[in-house]
Formats: structure tokens, C-alpha cells, sequence
DNA sequence: TATTGTTATACTCTATAACTATA
DNA sequence: TATAGTTATAGAGTATAACAATA
């Protein structure tokens, strides 16, 4: 059944038994996550946006002014990984900060225009790549992949 | 092992707009995929071994003498990439690499015994999480969740 | 005292390039 | 020439800790 070490490799399919991998949502999660932004980080690479950018572009296009620290509960990242996160797109001109009036501990992030332009041009990458899926799922299961997914991660939210 | 997320910045719920986000398939896989990440890896803390590791053990296991340009094309991974897990998990004593008599390039890699014990252990922590999310699940979705998510896969494979 | 944010530092994962050994 | 593997180096992404500013 297995037949490796024997000089025969190619890069041909090689026979390998995945064991019990293939039964495990964690390892197919990955593996389609790790397909997924392989795929994307080619197609955004002359963007000079990554998928974890195009996120936070878009969550800044859709609420204004919002914060860091919302941010970073969303993502569950730390606050120091989002503040060099915003610190490298603010260098680049796609978003601004400006401190908050009312609480001046705050700053109100924002898309700048450009940071707009840039987010159009990364949606439509994006959005090709969803249609790439699409093609390999029937009417409605789109919806039933998302909803399962959205239900698996928050088994493990809180 | 660092882990991502250590939920410091969680709080209360926070009205927040997701826009088109939560309907892209590419960005639930990431939401998902960071959820399990973040609570196999607390599970899996104590044992030193990382997801991907795991998931290295488990293709020695059920492939011995498997080499490591075979892994490298399997997980679509560098050879030089596999190559410093490889070390590492040698060096930790859980696998073995010795040099093949046929041919001599390839290094035939093995479970050592204390790898099988150290797998077997990780296996008991990744299958009760597989437990808690077939706990949100109705009978059949974990099958459809696979098999979505392996046609997805495949969408992007060449 | 608590919260928002920054900086310094370090660790993991990954790739590229240059290298050795073998075929 | 081609293939398997190693090492050096670099970059992205992440966390922790210590810090400053503001409330």
C-alpha cells in the first residue's frame, strides 16, 4: 500500500496513508486555511496587503473611528500585536489615528482614501477567490460551510 | 511554545458591524481555524508538541520510513522548513532519521518508542476536542464540515 | 488604580539561497 | 545534472513585560 523509500519519488503522487488525519476537523480546517492563504497571499502580493490587513481595512471601512482595544478583542490578539499592526499601515497611508477628544486615552482609527482605494482593489481578489469556491460547491453550500464553521469556532469562544 | 490569544483583551461584548466579512468562506476558515489553534494548543502545552507536530507524528506513525521531501510535498512546505521540524523533533528523541541503504540521499524517518508514547498521549487531548465540537454538532454535520472543507481544499491544489 | 497605547524583546513558522552528499 | 537534505539568514506574526499618558 505504502510505498516510499525506494528511490521512486518523482514528484509523482506518492501512496501515503493519512491515518486517522482526515477524520479530525482541526487538521482539515488547517489544511484549508493554509490553502486558502496560499492562494490569496499570491493573488494580494502586488497589493502589498495581507489577508490579516484586508481584515482590518474592512473593519475600519464599516465602523469608523473605532479603536485598538475593540480590535483586539475582536481578533483575540494582544494589544501590542495590533498596535504594530496599525503602526505599519498608518506608515503606509491607508489609515489615520487621531486622538480621541473626549477621552484622550483613545484614538479613532480610519480608513484614509487611499487605505479606501487600496480596500477595493484587495475585495476584488478577494472576491474572485470566494467565486474560485463556489465553483466547487453546489447551491446553498456555501451557507451551510459558514454556518458550521461559525458554530465550531464559537465552541471554543469564552 | 507560543500560543496565540490568551484572551487578556477579552471583555464585555462590544456592538461592532462585521460588513461582508462573515460571508466570505476564506475569512470564517481563518476565524475557525485561530479558535481551535488557541485551545488545542493550551491542551497541548504540557506536552512540548505543537499542532503541526502532532500532525508530523501522526504521518510517521502511520507511514515509517517515510522521507522528508514526501512530508515536504504533502504539506506543501519547503524541504528547509521540514527540515528544522525534523531536527527538532530528533533532537527532543520522538523520531529517528537514519540514512537509507538503497539510497543514500534519503533519510528514513521513525516514531522512536517514546514518540509513540508521546503521540499517543497528544491524540487524547486532540480527540477531546474533536469530542467538544461534535458537541455543537447534530449527527452528519462533522462528515459534511469535512467534506466541504476537502473540496475547498482541493479548489486551490494546482 | 484602571485603561489605552507604545516599545523592546523574543519565539515560532516560514521561505530563499547557498551549500554538501549522493545518484 | 538531478535529487535529498542542511544551514544561514530574513521576514511575518505573535506574545510578554515594562513603560507613558490619560482617566
Amino acid at each position: 500500500m505504502k510505498t516510499r523509500g525506494n528511490g521512486k519519488q518523482r514528484g509523482e503522487p506518492v501512496a501515503v496513508d493519512f491515518g486517522k488525519l482526515p477524520g479530525y476537523i482541526g487538521y482539515q480546517v488547517r489544511q484549508a486555511q493554509s490553502a486558502i492563504f496560499r492562494d490569496i497571499s499570491r493573488s494580494l502580493r502586488a497589493t502589498g496587503v495581507t489577508p490579516g490587513e484586508f481584515s482590518l481595512l474592512a473593519m475600519l471601512r464599516a465602523n469608523p473611528d473605532i479603536n485598538s482595544i475593540t480590535l483586539a478583542r475582536i481578533y483575540q490578539l494582544d494589544k501590542a500585536t495590533l498596535s504594530l499592526s496599525i503602526k505599519k499601515l498608518v506608515k503606509r497611508g491607508l489609515i489615520s489615528s487621531t486622538r480621541s477628544a473626549n477621552d484622550r486615552r483613545f484614538y479613532s482609527l480610519r480608513l484614509t482614501p487611499e487605505g479606501s482605494e487600496v480596500l477595493r482593489r484587495v475585495t476584488r481578489h478577494i472576491e474572485r477567490q470566494e467565486s474560485a469556491m463556489d465553483a466547487v460547491l453546489a447551491p446553498g453550500e456555501r451557507a451551510m460551510l459558514i454556518g458550521l464553521l461559525t458554530r465550531v469556532a464559537r465552541a471554543f469562544d469564552r
